[in-house]
DNA sequence: GCAAAAGTGTTCCAGATACACCCATGT
DNA sequence: ACATGGGTGTATCTGGAACACTTTTGC
């Protein structure tokens, strides 16, 4: 910040305001998020979560999408997480962080990352690289906030591609959980929930019985089951 | 913003940071909450939630509750709600808020309130003024964490004095569920989650059987109970 | 003695859990 | 024919909901 380009002048001194992304998808059972490498700035040589300046006149919600656009091509389920202020969280400046979470289906995901040689990376939960900044901090939270929902909302099926077999479902619910369900028993709960339907297409892909496709019937819907 | 004044200037500009605090306690059986007037400003003649700019190298956390120890004197539950910052929000300019909520005993706010002159006001949620600004969505948002955390957490001990009577916690419950409770049934689950204790005081103010009171085994720490 | 709030248990119901076998397919 | 994952129903348990009378006090 040196003197001859500041141009933007307040009576009060200002923090910065940023938003950070928590971006989850789950892929090979494993729920996993979006870094991207730290080139410059503090931290450099590690990983960090996207993230980017809010922007003049500019809802800190719509700067989180503009973001999650910019990073995945999609527009999936997003919500804001919490708010992020410690003095020292980031060593150059007084920075607020608004953090958001969003899930994007596996599916959703295979042009972007590979096409686009930004050099970001997609790393499972449990086995993070260092992150600069307090960003771990922020992905505990918001994967807290995740299983939270879990319990209480379909938030799941925002993970799940247009179709779907139970398994697939049931195996998204395992990998978040960390635990085995009962197969009959998951099937009745999600079932009960009405918020997917069956498709009359069957998915064969093996030496065993076709599997039957679900849709969502409300697509990006978030309902509570509470 | 006079240009004479303007002494903290940055190379972007920055939205104006500051915190906003729905301060809520229970009165005469109704959900009540703080209001300062505006005088000047935006939104001159309506009420607002009390509130202030987040300080240069300051914690909007700390902020928060700086905030509430200057309205109330007390130091209380505290939670972050939400960050709100749609433009527009604030006419005079780019005002991101990040708000909290604070629950306070009503026998904590005695001697403020009526002794400061500062014009405060306390009033029921379910009657209040008009606010400026979005402050009408930001108290509607606290009431919805406010009820939901009713339902798998101890959040509303933290409106009970250091003692108090069975009758009275199940009162704050109702006040806030907006509904009659069985009297055995709620006694049986507030006595299972072993958060509150006996005293071997009791109570006695009318004419009928004394009260036992009560007392919090874990003053100030907020347990969940699913 | 009567009005007013405090205190106290049991039955019933619904939703969650535990559990095992047959089905359709590819090789 | 056999290996693989897909698909299905019932019995049990547990936590929540409904429900009425006795106790202690002040007047």
């Amino acid at each position: 910040m040196t003197l001859t380009t500041a141009r933007y002048c307040y009576t009060n001194p200002r923090p910065a305001v940023s938003t950070d992304m928590v971006i989850f998808t789950i892929r090979d059972q494993r729920l996993t998020l979006l870094l991207v490498p730290r080139s410059n700035g503090g931290a450099r040589g590690k990983w960090a979560l996207p993230g980017g300046a809010v922007r003049q006149d500019e809802d800190p919600d719509d700067s989180a999408r503009r973001l999650l656009r910019e990073e995945t091509g999609a527009d999936v389920y997003l919500e804001q997480l919490y708010t992020f202020g410690r003095p020292g969280r980031d060593p150059r400046e007084h920075a607020i962080s608004v953090a958001y979470y969003a899930l994007i289906p596996s599916t959703k995901l295979e042009l972007k990352g590979e096409v686009d040689g930004t050099g970001v990376g997609w790393f499972a939960f449990d086995d993070l690289p260092a992150l600069a900044f307090d960003h771990a901090e922020i992905v505990a939270f918001a994967q807290q906030r995740l299983a939270a929902k879990l319990d209480y909302s379909t938030i799941a099926l925002q993970f799940m591609p247009e179709k779907f077999t139970l398994s697939e479902l049931q195996g998204v619910y395992e990998t978040i959980l960390r635990a085995p369900l009962d197969k009959r028993n998951f099937r009745k709960r999600v079932l009960a929930l009405d918020s997917i339907e069956e498709t009359n297409e069957e998915r064969r892909d093996g030496a065993h019985r076709p599997a039957r496709l679900y849709r969502l019937k409300r697509p990006g819907q978030l309902e509570f089951t509470k």
